[in-house]
DNA sequence: CACTTTACAGACAGACCTGTCTGTTCTATT
DNA sequence: AATAGAACAGACAGGTCTGTCTGTAAAGTG
């Protein structure tokens, strides 16, 4: 019962410490030492620390996308869910001593070669950016998207907020960074349904 | 002429190479190799590797805060100020083909135990953070502030944007955070100069 | 000129890394 | 029970890394 599959181990106990100490940081002997698995059997799943460091950041991908569907379909405003995904991230921080972002975090450290590593990290980032845009287009609403708002524009900025959130809360291990952008993306969601009610037009 | 000092070409060659590639995939032998000095010259200037990254990020560091003062005390408007912020980092994000940060870059990689280095990103991000905060105070404006407005929180609010927008044009390896960090800090910057017209007390 | 500082060249130690290989043992299905 | 696939243990090769060490050459200063 506590020994799920041998592949399954190396892959959560090497996401694991990925993340902790990041992905340059953490050698293959360690990772088959603490998954208590022989070499020869990392090598008969995984053929290369490299696909290994792929294949957790997919399987880490499709949990976390998983939940931002959840979110989408589940009861709350869109401005509530963008909010609440602000007190997640702090929920988050707290529980992984402040080490951010997985896929920023291992972006800064693979050589350029690694193609794969690269894609999985845009795929990652593009997926959180369209979550946030859809729930900018509910905020924006049809009708103001056909007087001229942008709703892209929005959800492109709490994104871009949510980001340097996550990265400042690690670089300074505090947490205002998170708060600082939780307001910010309050403000912005505000000014975007306060122009749909009355200016037709905006002019940013 | 071209051969200043073995410490500056060493210091001068490691800032580049650890910029271009990351701390930890950078190497002492190339850097002396690159910077065509020899190790025990490295040795008797520099303890340990360790040591080369709190020099660098401390030199780089000294030369951003002459560039922040500069643009303090230059021309222009606040709001101007926080605007050419943006379309410089373009312009060097543009020059290092997308290599993000060096701070974030180099925290993300280092271990806990590296306090030195975990000191310099802290004071570096914590300048640009009181740089931020002192060009909105200057858009809020005294009378708002004493009226309930809160400048601090428009300097981190865009100290957030600035964060996010060179993480993720770095991951994504494209332009568009900036420009939507960019906007997004204008429409702050004016929605705070709007309240402090006519509102007295920002209801966020 | 004598002397000190600075820099050069590069071998070397010791540790760590990824990835390969040999061979044994467990486990499940037929 | 027999057989096949999966997992185990760990030595090994070949390379890279940081940091130390020995010794030599150049350059500035009294």
């Amino acid at each position: 019962m506590k020994k799920p599959n041998a592949k399954d181990r190396i892959l959560e106990t090497a996401g694991k410490l990925f993340h902790q100490r990041g992905y340059s940081e953490v050698g293959i002997n360690e990772i088959i030492a603490k998954a208590e698995t022989a070499k020869a059997t990392f090598y008969q799943h995984f053929p290369s620390k490299e696909r290994l460091c792929e294949a957790w950041l997919e399987m880490a991908h499709e949990r976390s996308e998983i939940r931002r569907q959840a979110i989408l379909k589940g009861p709350g405003t869109a401005a509530e869910k963008i909010d609440q995904n602000f007190a997640n991230m702090e929920e988050f921080l707290a529980n992984s001593d402040f080490r951010g972002c997985p896929y920023s975090n291992t972006s800064a450290v693979i050589a350029s070669g690694c193609t794969g590593i690269i894609k999985q990290v845009a795929d990652h980032k593009q997926a959180i950016r369209d979550f946030f845009r859809e729930l900018a287009t509910q905020i924006v609403g049809e009708r103001a998207m056909n007087e001229g708002q942008c709703p892209s524009r929005l959800g492109d900025a709490i994104f871009v907020l949510y980001s340097g959130a996550i990265t400042e809360a690690q670089n300074l291990r505090e947490m205002w960074p998170v708060e600082a952008a939780r307001c910010a993306a309050g403000e912005l969601c505000a000014t975007a349904m306060s122009a749909g009610e009355k200016s037709p037009v905006s002019t940013l």
